[in-house]
RNA sequence: CGGGAUGUAGCGCAGUUGGUAGCGCGCCUGCUUUGGGAGCAGGAUGUCGCAGGUUCAAAUCCUGUCAUUCCGACCA
């Protein structure tokens, strides 16, 4: 009986179907619930607080950093979506448009931002006079629309929230930097908070962010190797500023343009944290971004003495830690399913044996191993799970981005490596010619994903036409 | 946007040649349980995705539409 009730249960294995595995998980771990308009989803509360510590975290970086948030309308004329040609040309085909004021047909019809480069441009045209005026530092925290024609929960939605910053400075090689140190707090964040290794690399010309000069991003390879854009950073030039008509007096009294970056990431990341870390029993979150860090289950919850002891040890944590106690007359058994279910980091269960021992078990969600500790080490002991936690989910995230990384000095040995490993990461030369890079992607699959900033020569012939290689390039599947 | 599949109770599904809807889990109540998805007894829950059409009669047949999903082309 109780393994019928399991298979009701369950989800779908990963190494079954993944597709189907993740959306399992979405709607199980209770993140998302789908609404009546496509692509559009509901994000529950369980969900939303995942993606609240995430702007925590990520919010106090950019404001240690300097930057202000700010808040742009969500409408935009098409006048001004058109100012700068190649951006336009990026965006139009996906922006939805308003077109009525309440039944009034409106004069000139407006989209609902896509991302806001044309907002900010506006603005700063606006307040930008001297150069005393510069670095503006601003971000803004909103949700923008894309009219995607294929849609996923997290991963591609028509509408989701994200972070956008808009950057303008006074001369070029500040605003690279500012590029670069965006992107690096995007990788840090990844690496130390989410623990999931990524690759920081420049984007290629031709999928690059439209209006931009220079697009950084960083890359993820998911459990099925799947490659994912987890954020990207974006040097403008003064490109913008031309096109906007913004400028300001410098310090020799010369009228110059500014030099403009743009930052973002998005509610994808949970999309992300959930294919690299999650597994057939569900979610597995990174603690930094548990909305439950801790959950505690007391056993057989009648016994004299189990609840107020389980109680006493959330008393202990809570401080600390984000903690639940869970005392609803569900049994244990559920109890321990339902939570790995939902990621929870850490499991503490207590019952009238470990009273009476002074102890309590601590079980690792992503291991599923159980240590009994004393309760007189109880804060440590958790604290030093939550890192097993994290430290355990980044060894396995980079074990499975190596062992799914294939340095190919052909196409034939692209295709070769794939069949044989499955998909990943694949590390290929290339002469910096279009052709080739469509060629590849035409012939083996792989789309180019990024050049990493780390250069290695592997070989010093394109891996398409075999004429001398410019530089390293990470080739993959992307979601 | 092209091709395929699917929409019936909260979830998973059955529903025969058209005749007015059922099963399991979950939910509610009570008692017994409680260290890996508890047991027994009783109870509640449906505009059959939506809109038209055919018919005496539609979950069932026809048309359209919306959503979910898979495969391609495009994208955070």
């Amino acid at each position: 009986m109780a393994n019928d009730k399991k298979l009701v249960e369950a989800i779908t294995s990963m190494d079954v179907d993944f597709a189907k595995w993740y959306t399992d998980i979405c709607k199980k771990a209770d993140l998302i619930d789908y609404s009546s308009v496509k692509g559009c989803m509901i994000i529950r509360p369980y969900g939303y607080a995942i993606w609240e510590l995430i702007q925590k975290n990520l919010d106090g970086r950019f404001k240690e950093l300097g930057h202000e948030n700010v808040y742009m309308p969500m409408f935009i004329p098409e006048s001004l979506l058109q100012k700068e040609k190649d951006h336009v040309a990026g965006f139009a085909p996906e922006v939805a448009w308003v077109t009525h004021g309440g039944s009034e047909k409106l004069t000139e019809r407006m989209c609902v931002r896509p991302t806001s480069e044309t907002l900010f441009c506006e603005h700063y045209a606006n307040i930008i006079r001297s150069y005393r005026d510069l670095p503006k530092l601003y971000n803004q925290w909103c949700s923008v629309v894309r009219w995607e024609k294929t849609t996923r929960p997290f991963l591609r939605s028509r509408e989701f929230l994200w972070q956008e910053g808009h950057t303008m400075h006074a001369t070029a090689d500040e605003a690279i930097a500012e590029t670069v140190q965006m992107l690096n707090v995007y990788a840090d964040f990844h690496e130390k908070d989410l623990a999931i290794p990524v690759v920081k690399g420049a984007k290629t010309p031709s999928d690059k962010f439209a209006g931009a000069e220079d697009t950084y991003a960083i890359e993820a390879l998911m459990h099925d190797g799947k490659a994912l854009q987890a954020a990207t950073s974006h040097y403008f030039g003064n490109g913008f500023a031309k096109a906007f008509d913004i400028t300001y007096t410098d310090k020799e009294n010369k009228l110059v343009h500014p030099f403009q970056t743009s930052w973002g990431c998005t509610t994808r990341m949970i999309g992300g944290i959930i294919m690299t870390h999650g597994d057939d029993n569900g979610l597995v979150l990174p603690p930094a971004v548990a909305p439950i860090q801790v959950v505690i289950i007391p056993v057989a919850m009648h016994k004299e003495g189990v609840i107020d002891a389980a109680k006493g040890l959330a008393d202990r944590l809570k401080g600390n830690f984000r903690v639940k106690l869970d005392d609803s007359d569900n049994s244990p058994g559920w109890k321990y399913a339902e939570y790995e279910m939902k990621g929870v980091p850490v499991r503490i269960e207590i019952g009238p044996r470990d009273i009476e021992a002074n102890q309590c078990v601590i079980v690792t969600r992503h291991d599923r191993e159980k240590t009994v500790i004393s309760l007189d080490n109880l804060e440590a002991a958790v604290a030093e799970k939550l890192q097993a936690v994290r430290d355990g989910l980044y060894a396995k995230a980079l074990a499975n981005r190596e062992r799914r990384t294939y340095n190919c000095e052909t196409m034939d040995e692209i295709i070769a490596k794939r069949a044989e490993n499955g998909d990943g990461f694949v590390r290929a030369m290339w002469c910096g010619d279009p052709e080739c890079e469509d060629k590849v992607k035409e012939v083996t699959g792989v789309g180019s994903r990024c050049v990493p900033l780390e250069q290695e020569a592997i070989s010093d012939k394109c891996v398409c036409c075999g004429k001398p290689a410019k530089q390293l390039v990470y080739w993959g599947i992307a979601y």
